[in-house]
DNA sequence: GTCGATTACGTCAACGTTGACGTAAATGAG
DNA sequence: CTCATTTACGTCAACGTTGACGTAATCGAC
C-alpha cells in the first residue's frame, strides 16, 4: 500500500478541481472560504501529502540543500551540520548531508548526485584541493556556497570565519594573562597546502607585536588529532623548550596536550595555560574546562543559506561573508 | 543557467528517440552496439545527468533512504550515521539524514517529510516513546526499520544489538580480572521508560552468578553525559561505597568517571578498573585508553538496508535481526 | 444600469522520465 | 523460401504537480 492519495483524490472528494486544491495547499489565494474549508477537510480525510517529486519537476525547486563535509565523526563537523540544519529548518528547507572522507572520487560523485537530485543549492566545506571540482560543478549550474575558506581564482561564493582573528584573540589572551613563553601546537602543513597557515602566521605576528621573541622551536607540528596533540606536547617538553602557554591548532590537539601535561606533572592553568580552537561542545566538559576560540556554526549556516537565496535572485559574483569568532574563556587559560 | 540537458537533447544529438536513450542509460538492452556508442557519446557531449525527480515520479523509487537519529553531536550517532552511510553506498543508495533532538513534533514532521520525498525506506533509531508515531507512518506506507530496540506491540521490523550480552561481557571481564567491589554508573530511568533497563539487569545478574552481593547502593544514576558520569562517580566516592571496578552506562559517563577518579587521586586501572559502553572512537585516545563494549555500527547499517530490501519483496512481519557486540579490552580494565 | 475590474474558479499543457505496446527489419528453423 | 521469433527501435500515455490562460459570476463606481 504505497502512500497514495493525490490532488485529484482530494479534488473529487471536495467537489472542486485539482488546480483549486493545489491553490489551497500552496495558499495562493483565489478561492473562497467555504471552498478552502471543504478542501482542507478533504485533505485531512484522505491523508493527502503533496508529492515533492512531482512538485519539484515543475517548479524546479526542491526545498533541499546539500551539505558536503569531509567527516561526521569529527565533533566540529557534527556541530557544523547541526548549525546548518538549524538554519535550514528556519527557512523550511531539508538538508541532505554527504561526507567524502577526503576521497576526491567520492567528492565528485557526491556533487553529481546532488545535481541529479536537483537540490536548490550546495554548501560545501572545503579543506584543500577540492576547489577545482567544486568550481566545475558550480559552472554546470549547481548553485554553491563554500564554507570555511575563500577559494581563489574562481567565482565561488564563500562564508568565512576570520581564522586569523581567532588565533590573534587566543594568543593575545595568553599574553595578557602574563604568559611569555608560548608554544603553538600546529598542523602538519599537508592539510593547508592551498592556504597560508593562518593560525601560525597570527601566532608569530601576535608574539612579535607583544615584544616576545618568535623562534621555529616554538611551533611543533603533528597531525591534528588527540594523539597528534599528545605527541606534539611531549616533543615540546622533551626538547626542554620553556613553556608556560600553549596555543593548540584545534580542540583535539588541546585535549592531547592536556594529557601530556598531566602525565608530565604540569598543572593547567597553574604551570601552563592552554587555549584550543573551534570550541567543540566537549571543551566545557573537560577538567580543567578548555578555553577555546569559538567559530559560530549556526551563524555560518544561516549566512550560507542566505547567500544561496541571494544567488537565486542576483547571479554573478557575491562578496565573501564573514561570521563571528570569539574567545570563550574557561579554566584552562 | 540551470543544469539543463534532458533525454531529448541527447536523443536529438544521437539521432534516436528519447526512449532509446533511456534504455541505454538504464542498460535495459534492446539497442545495438553502434547506437549505444552514439548515445554514450552524445551523453558525454551534452553533459547529460538523469533527472532523479522525473524518474522517481514514474518509477516510485528514489534510491534514497532516510536515516533518523536524535542527535549528531553525540559521537555514537555520528559513527552510526557513518556505518549506515557506508552500507548505503555499497548498494548505490543515498541517505538523507535527519535529527529530531528528542522533540516529538520534530520527529513527526521528519517522517512526514521523508514520506513526501518518497524515500525507499526509513531507518529510525528509537530511544523512547516514538514507537507509536513510527508505527503510524509505517502503516501509511513508509517502509521502516527500527534500529536499537524491539518495538513491542507493532509489526515494525528491527535490527538490534544484544545490549544485555554486552553488559554481561563488561561485568564478567571486571569480575574475571579479580574485581569484587563493582559499581554501575547508570542512566536515570527516564530515558528507558519503554524498555527494561537491560544494562542494569545484566549487571545485577552477572554479579549474582559470580557470587558477589548486589545492593542498590552499587548503582548510581545520572544523566548519561560526561558531567553526569563525573557527578555519579563523585557521589559513589562521597558515599564511601568501596569500589575497585566501575561499569559505565556509556563512554561519556566513563570519561566523567575517569575525571572524578583522577581528581580523587585514584589510579585507573590500578585502583579502580573502568569499562565503558558503545566504544566511540575517542576510547582509544584517552589516557588510560578505555575498555568498552563495541556495538558494530557498520553491521547494523548493512543489516538495516538488507532488511529494507527484504521488505520490498516479502511484505509482512520480519524477524528482528541481531548484530554483534563484543568487548574491546584496553588499558582501563 | 452599464461597464471595467476583481474574484473564484476550471482547462490544458508541460516538467523529464519510464511502462506498455506497436512494428519493421533481421534472424533462424524446417 | 516461408513463417515464427527475436531484435531494435519508435510512439504514446502517465506519474502528480503547477504555470499560463480562459471565463463566468460578482462587485463597485458613476
Amino acid at each position: 500500500m504505497p502512500s497514495g492519495s493525490t490532488l485529484h483524490d482530494v479534488a473529487a472528494l471536495a467537489g472542486v478541481s485539482a488546480r483549486t486544491v493545489s491553490r489551497v495547499v500552496n495558499d495562493e489565494g483565489g478561492f473562497g472560504n467555504a471552498t478552502r474549508a471543504r478542501v482542507l477537510d478533504a485533505i485531512e480525510k484522505v491523508g493527502y501529502r503533496p508529492n515533492l517529486m512531482a512538485r519539484a519537476l515543475v517548479t524546479r525547486r526542491t526545498g533541499t540543500v546539500g551539505l558536503v563535509v569531509p567527516r561526521l565523526v569529527d565533533p566540529f563537523f557534527a556541530e557544523l551540520v547541526d548549525g546548518v540544519q538549524a538554519a535550514a529548518k528556519a527557512t523550511g528547507r531539508t538538508i541532505i548531508i554527504a561526507k567524502h572522507d577526503d576521497d576526491p572520487a567520492e567528492f565528485g560523485s557526491i556533487l553529481e548526485t546532488l545535481s541529479s537530485f536537483a537540490v536548490d543549492g550546495a554548501i560545501v566545506y572545503i579543506a584543500s584541493g577540492e576547489g577545482a571540482t567544486v568550481a566545475r560543478h558550480a559552472l554546470r549550474g549547481l548553485r554553491t556556497v563554500v564554507i570555511g575558506v575563500e577559494v581563489i581564482g574562481t567565482n565561488l561564493s564563500s562564508v568565512l570565519w576570520d581564522i586569523s582573528r581567532g588565533a590573534e584573540l587566543a594568543v593575545e589572551h595568553l599574553v595578557k594573562s602574563g604568559r611569555t613563553r608560548l608554544v603553538m601546537l600546529s598542523n602538519t602543513d599537508s592539510g593547508e597546502t592551498l592556504f597560508p597557515p593562518r593560525r601560525e602566521t597570527a601566532f608569530r605576528h601576535t608574539l612579535q607585536s607583544a615584544g616576545l621573541e618568535f623562534t621555529e622551536a616554538r611551533v611543533m607540528r603533528r597531525y591534528p588529532s588527540i594523539e597528534g596533540g599528545r605527541e606534539a606536547m611531549e616533543a615540546v617538553l622533551a626538547a626542554r623548550t620553556p613553556v608556560d602557554g600553549v596555543f593548540a591548532y584545534n580542540d583535539a590537539v588541546a585535549i592531547g596536550a592536556l594529557q601530556a601535561l598531566a602525565h608530565a606533572g604540569l598543572r593547567v592553568p597553574h604551570d601552563v595555560a592552554l587555549v584550543g580552537f573551534n570550541d567543540i561542545a566537549m571543551c566545557s566538559s573537560l577538567v580543567p574546562s578548555l578555553t577555546s576560540v569559538r567559530l559560530d556554526r549556526t551563524a555560518v549556516g544561516r549566512e550560507a543559506i542566505a547567500l544561496l537565496d541571494r544567488m537565486r535572485s542576483v547571479s554573478g559574483m557575491h562578496a565573501p561573508v564573514h561570521v563571528g569568532v570569539d574567545l570563550v574563556i574557561r579554566q584552562s587559560a
